[in-house]
Order: C-alpha cells, then structure tokens, then sequence
DNA sequence: CTACCTGCAAAAGGTTTGCATAGCC
DNA sequence: GGCTATGCAAACCTTTTGCAGGTAG
C-alpha cells in the first residue's frame, strides 16, 4: 500500500471518525472533505474505505435503506439509527442485553464472519416533538 | 386494497414462504412466480411486499450486499445468511443469547421501531467444504 | 522502471416512480 | 364511474469497474 496523498487525507478522516465517535457514509466523507477543500473522487473514497474495512480498520454496516455506514469503533457493538433525524449511535451488547451464544452455531459447525445490530425508531428529541 | 389476480397470486408465495420458513428477495418472488406459469411484474411485487410490511404482514430485512429480503415469520427474531451458498436462516433471540433490553434506550425517552439483527458466515456445509 | 493509485465516465444492480391502461367494487 | 392496481419504461441511487494517465518507491 502505497503512501498517497488521498491515503493520507482519509487517514485523518477515519482518526476524526475515531476521535468523535462519527458514522459516516462515502457521501459524508466526501462533502466533509470538500467542505475542507480537498477533491477526492468518490472512487477513491470507496475503495480506500473497503480496504480499510479489509483490513480491519474500519467497520461497515448497512442501513434499513442500503446504503453503506462506516465506523471507526471497531469494537463489537450494536447501533441506533433515527428515522428522523438521522442520527446514528452506538450501543453496547451489554447495555442492550446481547451476550452472543457464539458457540451456539460454532458447536454446530458454523462458522461466524460478523454480526450487525441495528436498532431503528425515534430518538429522544425526535420523539418528544413528535 | 382491492382483490387482484396478481395480488391473490402473491398472498399465496407468502403463504407458502411460512409453512417453508423461506427468505425470498424480490428476485426470489419474481423467479418462482415464473416458474408456476405466472408472469407478474417486478414492480408489481415490490409494490405489493412493501404494503405488506407496512401491515405488519411481512418483515424485510437488508443484506449486507445491499439488497432486501422478506421474511413471513414476523416474530422478532435473528437470521443467518451464509455467505457461500446464500442460505438464510431464522435464528432465535434466546438460543443467540439475545435479550433485549429494551427498556434501557426507552428510559430515556427513545421510540423503538425495529431490530434487526443479521450473522454471516459459513454455514456447516460450506465450513466442511473450505 | 514498474506496480500501484487515482480520476473519470460508464456500467451495474436493486428499487422506485410517472403515466397510461385495465379492472375491482 | 371512480378509484385503485398493474405493466412498462425510465429514472434513481449507491456502488463497482475498465481504462488511461499519474505517482510513489
């Protein structure tokens, strides 16, 4: 992997992700980093990012509506998703009551790649107007 | 809602899905109505799966590619999807180790609408087969 | 110099939508 | 007859890909 300057820009994108607990999708990470007057293709931004979740990284998940979410917690944890706002959370399993019986599938021969948890609905500010 | 062909057509694949426990995509719906001599559009099934899910008929849930899937077990649930030869499968939140807590995130005031949770990996067969 | 990266434009894949027609009720 | 549903084609959106030119090592 060579050392270019996108590399580089997004490197320090996904340590902001990282700094500020942000979840952002290619389309974020573009307008942010156009925001901060750099152009980068969103080519580049999508494979950069694939391979960094490649890599173990990043995290990618997918929303209700299909579109890719990226996070640089890569810490097993699940996620809140308002329907209104937008916004996006982590949650921890222990908070949210999942102890992952990995071993339930693992004893039957399966073999575990990932697990995504996504909750939905009305975040508290969005519920309150609501 | 009116009574159609097609839509009597398309009630009688979800009828099917539950006594089968089968996880069909749109494509899915599409191909087997084929196969049965019935050529309904796309369209019309996506128009007719969506209304179903907002009647509480169906639950669609989203793969990690992207592309939605229907499910007529609408009892909360998990699934498997093997990553090899595409299998899904229901799992259940207690032999998974999954209890909700949903009060946790309903104390303080957040409105729960959905929970989706997916694994990936290998199912037995496949794992053998590496 | 060579392998890897990037930008660009086009393609791909799934899903939605506008519109005219068809068919329940 | 009126209103909903369907078929068809086109639009949409996100993501991927092929290729030509650029750049790091």
């Amino acid at each position: 992997m060579k050392n270019t300057k996108q590399r580089e820009v997004i490197l320090g994108v996904i340590d902001k992700m990282k700094r500020e607990k942000l979840h952002y999708k290619v389309e974020d990470v573009y307008l942010y980093l156009k925001s901060q007057g750099y152009s980068i293709n969103l080519s580049t931004i999508y494979r950069n990012f694939n391979d960094f979740v490649e890599k173990g990284l990043l995290l990618k998940f997918i929303l209700s509506d299909g579109t890719a979410v990226f996070d640089a917690n890569v810490f097993e944890h699940a996620h809140f998703k308002c329907l209104k706002c937008g916004k996006i959370e982590d949650l921890s399993f222990k908070n949210m009551g999942i102890n992952f019986k990995k071993e339930t599938l693992e004893s039957k021969g399966y073999n575990l790649k990932n697990i995504s948890v996504l909750v939905e609905g009305l975040c508290s500010d969005c519920f309150k107007k609501n």
